[in-house]
DNA sequence: TCGAGTTCAATTTTT
DNA sequence: TTGAACTCGA
C-alpha cells in the first residue's frame, strides 16, 4: 500500500492522542497496520506494549496476521502466546485474557470481594441467561412468569449493567413495582452467577472495569500497554469507553478509529457520543479524516452519500474516489417475492463470476428463505450465515455442557442441562431437592452430588441414580487430566453413549446432519491439541463462547448470505441488497422515531458501501412474511436514491404471462393438485395477471372461496387485510386485493 | 415421569 | 415455520 497523506499523518503521529475519522473503505485497517509497524520499526518501541482492540475476531484476525507480516514473524495462534507481539484482539477476549490474569496472580483473594469469580470462571451465553433468570423467578422469589418474563428483565439487568449501575446502585433508582422485582432478580442473579462462578458478557467488560479501578492493577497495565489503539470506536458502550479512558489516561496514546457513518450497534449499547467524551478528555488530539476511498466504484459512493446525508445527525466528510465510475446501481422490481429470488438465482447464474464475489444481504435473518430456495433450483452453492447456530444446536450445547463442568464444577447451568442427558433417572424431584440444599448450604452441584447419601429427602433409589452419575462424572474429571481435548470429548461421547441417545429414532438425513455436527466440534477441538489437556479445555470454552458464525467463512466458491448487520466487516464484488420495502426495511420499530430511523438508514449505507463494483437493489410488490403475505410501498431510501440513475432490471423472462389462459382455469386443470406446493408456485406467476379483486365489494361475513382451502368467511376487514375463517378454530390472514378468493 | 400430541405465540440486529 | 409450553394418557 503507498500510503496517502491523510494516512501518513496517522501513521506518524506516535506518542499523541489521535482521532482518525474513516470513511468506508478508506482503508483504515491498513493504516493502523502501518502505524503499528511504524512504532515497531522506526521507534523501537517494545511490540508487547500496544494493545489494539476490535469488535470481532475477524478483524482482529485479519490485523493480527497483517501485522506479523509486516514484522517477518509468525502470527500468534492464541492470545495466551503472544509473547513479543502487539497484543491484537477483540474487547471481549482481551478483558477475558487481563481477568484471567489477575485471577491468576497472587492478589486473587485481594480482589474476590469485587470480581466474586475464580481464575476459571465460564461464560454463560443468552440461553445460559435465560435459564438462570428463569429458575430465579420462578423458584426463588415465586413470582409468575408470565407477569415478569425472564427476557424482559434480563433486559433490564442488561440495560443497568451497560450503564455500570450494580444492583446495589440500581436499588436506589427503583421508583416502580417492575424495577422493584428486577432488582431482587438482579441480586439473586449476581449471587447465582458467582456460585455458578460464571460470568455473562456483560460482567466481562464490568468486572474488568473494577478490576482497573483499583491503583496497583491500573498502574500495572497502563504501564504494559503504553499505546492503545481502538477501531471501530462509534460502536463503544459505555463500559468500553471507561476502560479504555482508564488504561490511557496516564500516557495518552490513544488512537481511536471513528466513523458515525457506520453505526448500527446503539442497540446494543453502543454510543457513538463516545466521541464527544473522547474530545473532552483529549483537547489536544489530533484529528485526520480519511476521506479517500479505496473499495467502491464513483457510482456507488455517491449514491451511498446521497443516501446518507439524509440523516441529520452526521458529520459531513468530503469523500472521493480515483476508482472508475463504475455502472449503474441495477434495481430488481418484482411482482412477488419468488420472482424477486429467482431474478437474483438468475443473475449470478448468468454472470460470469466466481461465486464468492457475491453476497445477498437483507435486514433479518429469516429473510433467507426464498433467495436460497431460488439458488438451490439453479444449484448455485451458497452459504448463510446464521448468528451462532452452529453453538445453539442441542447436540454442540449438551457436549459443550460436559466439556463446562469438567472445566468447572460450579457450573449449575450446564450441570443441570446433563445431568439427565441422556435420562439416567435423575428427576424433578431430585433436582429441586439439590437445589434446596444448594441454596440453603450454599453447596455446589459437586458437593451434593458427593455426598447425596446425606440428602435425607431422598430414597435410595434417587441416590443410585445420582451416584450412577457421580461416577461418570469422577471418571471423565479423570481422564480430562491425561487426554488431548478431542481424545476427551470422544470419551465423553462413548461414556455416556451419547451419539445413540441423540440419534435414536431419527431418519437417516436428520442423524446424518446430528453426527456431522458433532464431527464438527471434534475438528474445532483438534486445533488445541499443542496445548497441555487441561490448559487446552480452557482456552477452548473460553474461545468457542465468543466465536459467531461469522468466524467461519473460508475461500471456497460459495454465495454468501448474510444480515447487513454481519456483512459490516466485508467487502465483495458484487452486492445484492434485498427486501428493500418500508415496514421491513426501514423495519417498522424505527419509523416512529428519528433516532431509530436514522440508524436503519446507517444500516442501508453499510449496505450500499460493502459493494465494489456492482450493487443491486431488489424489492417485491408482494411477499410472504412471518407467515403471511404482505405489500409494502418501496422503500424510502430507494427514493433517496437519483432515478436517473438506476437501471431498471428487465423481468419479462421470469414472469410468465402465457402459462394458462385463466386463473381458475388453472387450478381446475388436470395437474394442478391443491396439496402440493410446486402447483402453488406455479400457480402464484398465474395470479400476476389476475385482475385484482374489487375491494369494496368484500364485508365482513362474506362468504368466500379459496382454491386451496374451499369455504371461508371474512371475520375481520382491514382494508385490504382481511380474516378469514375456516372454521371457528382455523382464521387466516390474507390480503383479499390479490388473494385468489372467490366471493361466493 | 414420559412422550406424543397439541396449542399458542413470536419473530432485529451480536461480542 | 419454529419452539416453547401445555395437556393427557399410561
Amino acid at each position: 500500500m503507498q500510503a496517502n497523506e491523510k494516512q501518513l499523518e496517522a501513521i506518524q503521529k506516535i506518542e499523541w492522542p489521535l482521532l482518525i475519522i474513516a470513511w468506508a473503505g478508506s482503508w483504515k485497517t491498513a493504516t493502523l497496520t502501518k502505524r503499528v509497524e511504524n512504532m515497531i520499526k522506526n521507534h523501537k518501541i517494545n511490540p508487547a506494549s500496544i494493545l489494539m482492540v476490535t469488535f470481532t475476531n475477524k478483524a482482529a484476525n485479519e490485523m493480527r496476521e497483517r501485522v506479523a507480516k509486516t514484522l517477518w514473524i509468525s502470527t500468534p495462534k492464541n492470545i495466551y502466546a503472544n509473547k513479543n507481539f502487539p497484543l491484537i484482539w477483540t474487547f471481549h477476549s482481551i478483558w477475558i485474557f487481563m481477568l484471567k490474569e489477575i485471577l491468576s496472580s497472587s492478589i486473587w483473594e485481594e480482589v474476590w470481594e469485587i470480581i466474586q469469580v475464580k481464575k476459571d470462571f465460564v461464560i454463560y451465553d443468552e440461553q445460559d441467561k435465560q435459564s438462570v433468570l428463569k429458575s430465579i423467578i420462578k423458584t426463588k422469589l415465586n413470582l409468575d412468569e408470565k407477569e415478569y418474563p425472564a427476557k424482559q428483565i434480563s433486559f433490564h439487568i442488561s440495560n443497568a449493567k451497560n450503564s455500570l449501575v450494580t444492583a446495589k446502585a440500581y436499588e436506589k433508582q427503583i421508583d416502580n413495582s417492575f424495577k422493584e422485582i428486577v432488582f431482587q432478580v438482579y441480586t439473586e442473579y449476581e449471587k447465582e452467577l458467582s456460585q455458578n462462578n460464571s460470568l455473562d458478557f456483560d460482567d466481562i467488560l464490568i468486572k474488568t472495569y473494577s478490576l482497573l479501578r483499583i491503583e496497583k492493577v491500573l498502574d500495572f497495565y497502563q504501564e504494559k500497554y503504553k499505546f492503545l489503539m481502538v477501531d471501530e470506536y462509534q460502536d463503544t458502550n459505555l463500559p468500553q469507553y471507561e476502560i479504555v479512558k482508564l488504561l490511557a489516561s496516564k500516557y495518552r496514546n490513544l488512537a481511536v478509529v471513528w466513523d458515525d457513518a457506520q453505526s448500527i450497534y446503539s442497540w446494543r449499547g453502543a454510543d457513538m457520543r463516545n466521541i464527544i467524551n473522547f474530545k473532552k478528555d483529549y483537547p489536544e488530539a489530533l484529528v485526520v479524516k480519511l476521506e479517500q476511498n479505496y473499495r467502491s466504484t464513483k457510482n456507488i459512493i455517491s449514491w451511498a452519500n446521497s443516501v446518507i446525508k439524509n440523516n441529520a445527525t452526521w458529520i459531513k466528510k468530503e469523500l472521493w474516489t480515483a476508482n472508475d465510475t463504475g455502472e449503474f446501481i441495477n434495481l430488481v422490481e418484482a411482482p412477488d417475492d419468488k420472482i424477486e429470488a429467482k431474478v437474483i438465482a438468475s443473475i449470478i447464474e448468468q454472470k460470469w463470476k466466481p461465486f464468492k464475489d457475491d453476497l445477498i444481504l437483507y435486514r433479518l435473518n429469516a429473510q433467507s428463505r426464498q433467495i436460497e430456495e431460488a439458488l438451490i433450483q439453479k444449484n448455485i452453492p451458497y452459504k448463510v450465515i446464521w448468528w451462532l447456530k452452529f453453538y445453539e444446536r442441542k447436540e454442540i450445547k449438551d457436549l459443550l455442557a460436559y466439556l463446562k463442568i469438567i472445566h468447572n464444577h460450579n457450573d449449575a447451568i450446564s450441570m443441570k442441562r446433563i445431568i439427565n442427558v441422556p435420562p439416567r433417572k435423575i428427576w424433578t424431584k431430585t433436582l429441586d431437592m439439590m437445589d434446596i440444599y444448594k441454596n440453603n448450604y450454599s453447596l455446589n452441584y459437586f458437593q451434593i452430588i458427593e455426598n447425596i447419601d446425606e440428602v435425607e429427602e431422598l430414597n435410595n433409589w434417587a441416590k443410585s441414580a445420582v451416584k450412577n452419575f457421580s461416577n461418570i462424572y469422577k471418571y471423565l474429571f479423570n481422564k480430562s487430566i491425561e487426554l488431548t481435548l478431542p481424545e476427551l470429548l470422544r470419551e465423553i461421547i462413548k461414556t455416556v453413549d451419547y451419539e445413540n441417545y441423540l440419534t435414536e429414532g431419527l431418519g437417516n438425513e436428520e442423524k446424518e446432519s446430528k453426527l456431522q455436527n458433532i464431527q464438527e466440534l471434534e475438528n474445532l477441538t483438534s486445533e488445541y491439541l499443542w496445548i497441555e489437556p487441561r490448559e487446552a479445555l480452557w482456552n477452548f470454552l473460553e474461545d468457542i463462547s465468543l466465536l459467531t458464525d461469522m468466524d467461519k467463512i473460508d475461500d471456497s466458491d460459495f454465495v454468501t448470505l448474510m444480515t447487513i448487520h454481519t456483512s459490516k466487516w466485508l467487502e465483495e464484488k458484487r452486492v445484492f441488497v434485498t427486501w428493500l420495502e418500508e415496514n421491513i426495511f426501514p423495519s417498522f420499530r424505527s419509523l416512529q422515531n428519528t433516532t431509530e430511523l436514522e440508524e436503519e438508514r446507517r444500516l442501508m449505507y453499510v449496505a450500499m458501501t460493502r459493494a465494489k463494483e456492482e450493487l443491486y437493489l431488489s424489492r417485491a410488490e408482494e411477499r410472504f412474511h412471518f407467515w403471511e403475505y404482505i405489500r409494502n410501498p418501496e422503500s424510502r431510501f430507494l427514493q433517496e436514491i437519483d432515478k436517473n440513475f438506476i437501471k431498471y432490471c428487465d423481468l419479462s423472462d421470469y414472469i410468465d404471462y402465457n402459462s394458462s389462459t385463466s386463473f381458475f382455469d388453472s387450478i381446475s386443470s388436470s395437474n394442478f393438485n391443491f396439496w402440493e406446493e410446486s402447483s402453488w408456485t406455479s400457480l402464484k406467476n398465474v395470479i400476476k395477471k389476475f385482475p385484482q379483486n374489487d375491494l369494496s365489494k368484500f364485508w365482513v361475513w362474506t362468504k368466500v372461496s379459496h382454491p386451496k382451502f374451499w369455504n371461508w368467511i371474512i371475520t375481520e376487514l382491514n382494508w385490504e387485510i382481511a380474516s378469514i375463517a375456516f372454521s371457528w378454530i382455523w382464521i387466516k390472514k390474507m390480503n383479499i386485493k390479490i388473494a385468489p378468493v372467490k366471493i361466493v
